[in-house]
DNA sequence: TATCATTATGTTAACGTTAACATATGGAGG
DNA sequence: CCTCCATATGTTAACGTTAACATAATGATA
């Protein structure tokens, strides 16, 4: 019924503390015989080391704290749910903590994560978060790492997407189609961590001398279907002829379709569209191109870039940048 | 640069450790000069109380465990989500531990989280789950609370969703309007969770004296798109007349448009559907009438279980039936 | 035979917090 | 003036694990 301590095990085998030390973590000397008592009565009683008196004595927790923020994104899942596995390879857990981008909650959560000894910290997608914070946890000796944002604050690694090349890319892609008129719906640069979304559609548009049209553009408040289907309303509405259109996310260009399907347009004889993130692109109807953030990928190097970390606090800094990529589903006609 | 402990801040204000301590605990006795003086330093040090340490002392480590599995599927990502926030706000945090539904898995993860001494777990949607080991955890004292899955074991609490009721209540929505040929896309019923919402699928079906028809049903191996839209083909290809189709899930009925859209068929003016969990289903073209399934309430209610046995280790089981609710948008025909 | 490594085992002081248990100084009431 | 209680503070033994530091017996080497 009760929980086993080495000292039940111990008084069981009739022998030290140690010696079941010993032979839980394999070191030192132990006879034969009652290394083989002890090892029954380890199986026999489920005997399970508890990692709270061990982390207080080693101090370590095994457990990595990873900030992110609450949001409709199906990005942030898969970038979560990366880092949980690859952590989890490693005998480490992950303590995920989501707020609503305001920084009352935010210190708090720095707080609940230094007391709880955590043994490094990911911190996702946080445009606002205050360098005090992240120089708290520092502070405390807690290795971090930032993901999505490159700030340059010293002994904090980063994970950057190029997000500019994304969206020259998604561009350049309509540009070679033939296509001319291009709008763009997404945040509002200032307000975004993803801001240079919307300069990779003006540096595409640029390179190839096509000249910007404030009508192709429409900017959202946050990533919706609802925020798509209105942005697909005002740039098409009044066009003529072929229009291609590039969202800043899957969930908008949801809501491109929404708006096409209800007008009778098809994607992509009537609309070409590429998304971003590649999250629900392919659910869609018809499935639409999109580029491709490799949640995976930025999982496993975040944890990668904390270990090192953790293993050698003061490291050189190391600035990871990760290349989305186009998953064409052919959405985008030959003009 | 280091982490302050009590005994720093003492030192610091001149008085014992146990002085500290009440400031901290607001309990005792202290002098008006010293709590001030003493929540200055803590103030100006910004002394955060060691977790492991005072959770060794009081064995217990404001820690939840979360077992859930790996899966496409938003819906648990939900429940996960709505956990998180529940536990958060009375101080506690969430350990998410994913499987593939491997029981070797399984039986580590048991072992990790009594080692990381959780003060509660709950386990989502696995049907397959070792009884062992669940009462492997209940046995070191750890209150379980499991959603999804009512298995009668001792002390062990459970949330069920009531998928009959919503599957029946989907077909009888199409059957109120008018449809009689209605189609089923799903998980074999021996291999699911979900298998009560194919028999109330024909549960609706049998209530209305609607003979069912093996040509209107197609098993799939999981939850994707694909599968779905596979469904879509075999069920619709040569059925002549107007047709109505329910799907276990908001993926799959997700393949179903793409097969509509890409044979020009329309929703709902040719095909009927209804999908289930309402997860993409706001973001589909068209947005399409689903089964929700209140995972907020459903989140709530397994930490509002897991805190009241926690509170009373001998509480009576209790089992808290969740109804699903029909979201529509209009994507059945009135006939 | 003295010396020394090897093998085997035990004892104990941390780790930081908690809380029960002292101890001590007032003043109020008899 | 003694008793009692409220106030104020300090000391210390846990919590379960780890690991450094004994201790001791065996057998091999010089």
């Amino acid at each position: 019924m009760a929980n086993y301590k080495m000292k039940d095990i111990a008084d069981m085998a009739g022998v030290s503390i140690a010696t079941v030390g010993r032979v839980i973590h394999q070191n030192g000397y132990v006879s034969t015989e009652n290394k083989a008592k002890i090892e029954k009565i380890l199986q026999e009683t489920g005997y399970v080391p508890n990692k709270i008196a061990s982390g207080l004595k080693k101090s370590e927790s095994k457990l990595i704290g990873h900030m992110t923020v609450f949001s409709d994104n199906m990005q942030y899942e898969m970038i979560s749910d990366a880092i949980t596995r690859s952590a989890s390879k490693s005998g480490y857990h992950v303590l995920t903590l989501t707020s609503h981008l305001d920084s009352e909650t935010e210190r708090r959560q720095v707080d609940q994560l230094i007391g709880q000894q955590v043994d490094g910290v990911i911190i996702t997608s946080n445009p606002a978060i205050d360098a005090k914070l992240i120089t708290k946890l520092t502070n405390a000796g807690i290795p971090v790492v930032m993901v999505e944002r490159t700030q340059d604050i010293p002994k904090v690694d980063g994970i950057a997407v190029d997000d500019y090349l994304g969206a020259y890319e998604a561009v350049s892609h309509m540009i070679k189609h033939g296509h001319k008129a291009i709008g763009f719906i997404g945040i509002k640069p200032e307000q975004a961590v993803e801001s240079s979304r919307f300069e990779g559609y003006k540096g595409a548009l640029a390179k190839y001398g096509i000249e910007p049209n404030d009508d192709w553009i429409h900017y959202v408040e946050g990533y919706s279907t609802g925020e798509g289907k209105t942005g697909a309303y005002s740039i098409i509405k009044n066009h003529k002829g072929p229009m291609a259109i590039f969202t800043t996310s899957d969930v908008l260009a949801s809501g491109v379709l929404q708006y096409c399907y209800q007008q009778g347009l098809r994607v992509p004889d009537d609309i070409s569209i590429i998304g971003y993130d590649n999250t629900i692109a392919k659910m869609l109807a018809p499935p639409i191109s999109s580029m491709a953030l490799p949640g995976q990928e930025i999982g496993e190097e975040a944890i990668r870039l904390l270990f090192r970390r953790m293993s050698d606090k003061s490291a050189i800094e190391e600035k990871v940048v990760i290349k989305p990529y186009l998953v064409d589903r052919e959405t985008v006609l030959f003009l």
